[in-house]
RNA sequence: GGCCCUAUCGUCUAACGGUUAGGACGGAGCCUUCUCAAGGCUUAAAUCCGGGUUCGAUUCCCGGUAGGGUCACCA
């Protein structure tokens, strides 16, 4: 039997890691079988549902590159679900119920489910046998009205008749299947397997959720953290390979999933972890897909290597830009003070400079950053370090921080740094 | 509160009865070093508690405790 998993989110809001992590379980599960990934908006709760949720959802998702084999709306099975449910009442398994409205504007009659009572249990792939009394549960409410089910009762006939194989969810639903078994039960279907993924915890260690400040997926994507980063990151969550690999692509990930691995307990989604596999995703890039999949200006391609050492996220790349690294490309205004950092002889470091100034003269075309530190280290060992070394990254930089001399050279070229350099001249015979 | 689920470093986790309880992120220290990063090395840090079972429990069982989930005409 081939596999087919779903991720059924409702467009009432923006979905957050914990969501995504769930639909990447599924989708996951269902590639490494070779089978199928169904994405079912459940759009059910007509009030609460809006095409700009659902729009954010489906770009998460593709944005993650989990694209669905099949793709619909819950809405879209309206006929179905009114037939059973009309089969139901017709059989007497579920009754039309007068209601005395609890709110004024409430229904005077919802459909009901007659509920045998009993205990029901169920094999959780991820748990084991679950037993649940089903007795409180009463009568249940299975829809509005006839041409409004209720989410139990759309979720039992479209995961039936879409032959999913493996419901793959979040353990906030565990409470939610001895129900939906019934309904199976009444209208004939069989039970697919049920596996209930531990929850993603936020730092108060409470279910994720948007109230508690919990963030939407896509506002990852916004900071500039890469989808293959993310999915890294989430499929690490509550499951490992089993062996001490710590980055995967999609690719490994799906020959390596396995249901038998995931956790039972929760995790908390921790962005400093996140930050990290970002930056390690970010660094397997080559310098031109940095710069066009951080969306940074052309011009930065030069800076690469240097974001690629201090940047987590693609934000905090343009921002690197626009702070220590802005010295690329804007002409510095060193002061005078600064320039004496270490060695407050105006002479000895005019000195200093313009004997740099000669030997970066010296330099080929393009020298790459480790020719530039062998042509001038031995002059700065000669001279003391600090004394040669600070007032050329500061004459180049003007800034206290900044990558080192050398690298600063490599980057603007000769005639840059030339000029560069004679500034600070003009400004230590002031 | 009822019902259900869970429990290894701060965090993500490895171990499927026998290990000096391993790795990663984060932290600390050192090295490197003109600054800032990066890098290298080192280090601190965990089996919730109590009973069993067993020659031997992180691991199996029971009981506590703690945390979480769920108790809708939302999904």
């Amino acid at each position: 039997m081939s596999v087919v998993t779903r991720f059924a989110p409702s467009p009432t809001g923006f979905l957050h890691a914990g969501n995504y992590r769930t639909a990447v379980f599924a989708y996951l599960y269902a590639k490494h079988h070779g089978g199928e990934f169904i994405v079912r908006i459940e759009d059910t709760d007509r009030e609460r549902s809006k095409p700009e949720y659902e729009h954010n959802i489906l770009e998460a998702l593709s944005w993650l590159e989990l694209p669905a084999d099949k793709q619909f709306r819950q809405s879209e099975q309206a006929g179905r679900h009114r037939e059973l449910l009309e089969k139901l009442i017709s059989e007497g398994t579920a009754y039309v119920s007068k209601e005395a409205p609890k709110e004024p504007g409430g229904r005077e009659e919802v459909i009901r489910f007659k509920n045998p009572g009993g205990v029901v249990t169920f094999a959780d792939v991820i748990r084991g046998n679950i037993s649940i009394d089903v007795d409180e549960l009463h009568d249940f409410v299975i829809a509005r009205s006839l041409d409004e089910p209720v989410f139990h009762f759309a979720v039992v006939v479209d995961d039936a008749d879409e032959g999913v194989t493996h419901v793959i969810r979040g353990e906030d639903h565990i409470s939610n299947t001895p129900r939906q078994i019934l309904i199976q039960r009444a209208l004939g279907f069989s039970t697919p397997a049920y596996a209930h993924l531990p929850l993603i915890l936020g730092t108060d260690r409470t279910k994720l959720s948007k109230r508690r400040g919990a963030k939407a997926l896509t506002e990852y994507r916004d900071v500039g953290v890469l989808p293959e980063a993310m999915l890294n990151y989430l499929a690490f969550l509550g499951w490992n390979p089993g062996d001490e690999r710590e980055y995967m692509s999609k690719e490994e990930l799906i020959a390596a999933f396995d249901l038998a691995r995931v956790h039972k307990g929760s995790a908390i989604f921790d962005e400093v972890k996140l930050r990290s596999v970002n930056q390690h995703w970010m660094r397997k890039l080559s310098d031109q897909e940095f710069v066009a999949r951080g969306d940074l200006d052309p011009s930065a391609l030069l800076a690469v290597p240097l974001l690629k050492e201090r940047a987590q996220t693609f934000e905090e790349a343009r921002e690197l830009l626009a702070t220590e690294l802005r010295c690329l490309f804007e002409t510095p205004v060193p002061e005078k003070e600064s320039l004496l950092r270490k060695e407050p002889e105006a002479g000895k470091t005019a000195t200093h400079l313009t004997h740099s100034l000669d030997l970066i003269g010296l330099l080929p075309d393009h020298a790459s950053p480790e020719e530039v530190k062998a042509r001038l280290m031995p002059y700065a060992d000669q001279e003391g370090r600090a004394a040669v070394l600070w007032p050329l990254r500061y004459a180049l930089s003007g800034q206290e921080r900044s990558p080192d001399p050398f690298t600063l050279v490599s980057i603007l070229g000769e005639s840059e740094s030339n000029a560069r350099i004679r500034s600070a001249l003009d400004i230590l015979n002031r």
